[in-house]
DNA sequence: ATTAGCTGGTAATACGCATTAGCAGTCAAG
DNA sequence: CTTGACTGCTAATGCGTATTACCAGCTAAT
């Protein structure tokens, strides 16, 4: 049980009868010393780091080369309370794959909690451990964003985000197209009222769903739109009824949730009088017996393509780019073709 | 959009005008100098800090003083993949905070995968970069254990594990006494036949089971051990039944929601004819709809422990410890009073 | 015999920080 | 006016690696 001493490339010259240096180059490849070291001098180097199980000090390599294969990530609120899970955990599967293909670590920056809200730039920063980072969140505080922009740091968003004192690299899911699809869809099976439920502007998911919905709705009646997402549901389904609208669009799937069940208890049928859509798919979703019209977020690849983006920007310093990624149909079964009747309006 | 270059203390140092030394004096609460730098000095030291949001590189920090104030996660398979995830994630969420609170980021240590199973020593073990490191996964190699052991390299598994040259440090769970629990409460409950299925070895935690189960059965009849676990349920159930047990012991939750399943289909209930018991909580079982009775088992408690000790180990160089934490019983309804008649004994 | 070119290496240095030894200046005591 | 203690700071060094510049020894060409 001697306490190994750590074990240095000096300890493994020592033993192979040559330097340093030639440890070193024997370990790296070296490619600008190809052919400078003969096959021999190898072999007794490597026998050397063979036999005592000798492997580079990941610090150090650090120290001398500036890069050392991690990759920070950083969520604005923890990443695994089971509240926070659903929403993080393909993210992290997408960033953990990727990962190990291309060969590097994850640094889970958590220790730099500041109060509630968590920080990016604490007393301690250790992102720059990090040869880059990835940003998660549902809000981002766009303060640290543009420092981080500034700084010229190598990070990637994961979701879209505005510029930040200049653009900022993201991968995103492509919001606006997924709404306008769902849209385009609703008009297709003959709805002319329809009503929108949620805030249209805030975090910038928001704000792309309904920069999508505003964008596409020619032609249609927008009878009602319901931006605070916490009143009752009982309030928000009056208010829709009132409207006339055949068709609404729910950001939040529990909004949805609660005004479905509700209208199911008052007799309503859904879809065949009132069709639903939700502005994006949610784990857990199948929980609640019923598929909700909406579409899917491509999470995991979303992630698995932020981390490559990542690599490239801190291996080939990759300009900043700005992906969206298409967010496909979810057929459901709460969007069917408008009813020849409108709901409640001819008493 | 200047390209900010990386400020190191010499660029502090600088701007206030003293050494780079000072800086780090100042940094660092500098126990050792106490009285020597007077507040003016930090003040202007700070100033500068402030104005420019330096932060000290903890790479080299790392290099300088050995310590970073890095904790190693390894796991033996992925951690979020939704199937994984269940497993790992309480213990992931026990760990984050642990960390949180401690102070320490978490390195998760994806990299080194070679083919399937994944490996702590890789060509390229970055696990120095942490000052410590903790150990999670269903199933251990028991070599690379060993050598973490014999590196004297500060770690601490999650779950018992056997001796590998020398004792392993860990926090786990208690499964032999939950599981002996359970065996004495199924007596208490007037059964006599009783069976058991699920492996006698293999893992610790399995072995565990076993234990606790073979050393408090005395005055019980085991009637019936199956130790394949794969085999369909119907047959299992055959088994099960023609041995005359009114109790049945099962390693594994998703056996038993089989053969509850089945036996369901076939009117035999339970617990009245039948009781079930299994050896530990699981995660989304409630998803079947019936609560088995077991023992729970503190996978966030373990975790945070874990962490703790860890950071013991590393800040105190505490020596190695094993604690087990207890399992609860789980009450749970499908453990009940041995019925009069044996069920299909007598037809 | 001198030079040029190649082979097989090595010495030296940088990376950013922590830490220790020690230096210049002041002030009080002797 | 010398000594000693104290104050306020700095120079120097080490951590383990990567990398560059360079050197010794040899061969082949001039």
């Amino acid at each position: 049980m001697a306490a190994t001493k750590r074990l240095t490339q000096r300890d493994i010259a020592r033993l192979a009868g040559v330097s340093q240096a030639t440890v070193s180059l024997v370990l790296n490849g070296a490619v600008s010393a190809e052919g400078r070291i003969p096959q021999e001098t190898r072999e007794r180097v490597n026998k050397a780091i063979r036999d005592t199980g000798y492997v580079a000090d990941p610090v150090a390599r650090r120290m001398a080369k500036g890069l050392n294969r991690i990759l920070g990530v950083f969520t604005y609120e923890p990443a695994f309370p089971s509240a926070q899970a659903d929403f993080f955990t393909p993210f992290l599967l997408g960033i953990e794959e990727a990962a190990q293909e291309l060969g590097y670590d994850l640094l889970l920056l958590t220790g730099a909690a500041a109060g509630a809200q968590r920080k990016i730039f604490g007393n301690n920063t250790r992102l720059r451990l990090a040869d880059g980072c990835l940003v998660l969140g549902r809000k981002f505080d766009h303060d640290e964003l543009t420092r981080l922009v500034a700084e010229d740091y190598p990070f990637v968003a994961v979701g879209r985000r505005d510029d930040a004192g200049g653009p900022v690299p993201y991968v995103g899911g492509d919001y606006a197209s997924g709404t306008a699809a769902l849209v385009d869809r609703v008009r297709a099976l003959g709805h002319t009222r329809i009503a929108y439920v949620g805030p249209s502007h805030g975090a910038e998911s928001t704000f792309d769903r309904w920069a999508g919905f505003s964008g596409a709705i020619a032609g249609l009646d927008l009878v009602a739109h319901i931006p605070d997402v916490a009143q009752p549901a009982a309030q928000t389904l009056e208010s829709l009824l009132a409207s006339g609208a055949t068709a609404v669009f729910f950001i939040e799937l529990a909004d949805a949730i609660h005004v479905e069940t509700l209208a199911r208890q008052r007799g309503i049928a859904v879809p065949e009088q009132f069709s639903i859509v939700v502005l994006g798919n949610h784990i857990r979703a199948e929980q609640t017996g019923r598929r909700f019209t909406s579409f899917s977020i491509p999470r995991e690849a979303m992630a698995r393509a932020a981390t490559e983006m990542l690599v490239r920007r801190v291996e080939h310093d990759e300009p900043i780019q700005q992906i969206l990624l298409p967010c496909e149909p979810l057929e459901g079964d709460t969007l069917g073709p408008a009813p020849l009747t409108k709901p409640k309006t001819r008493p």
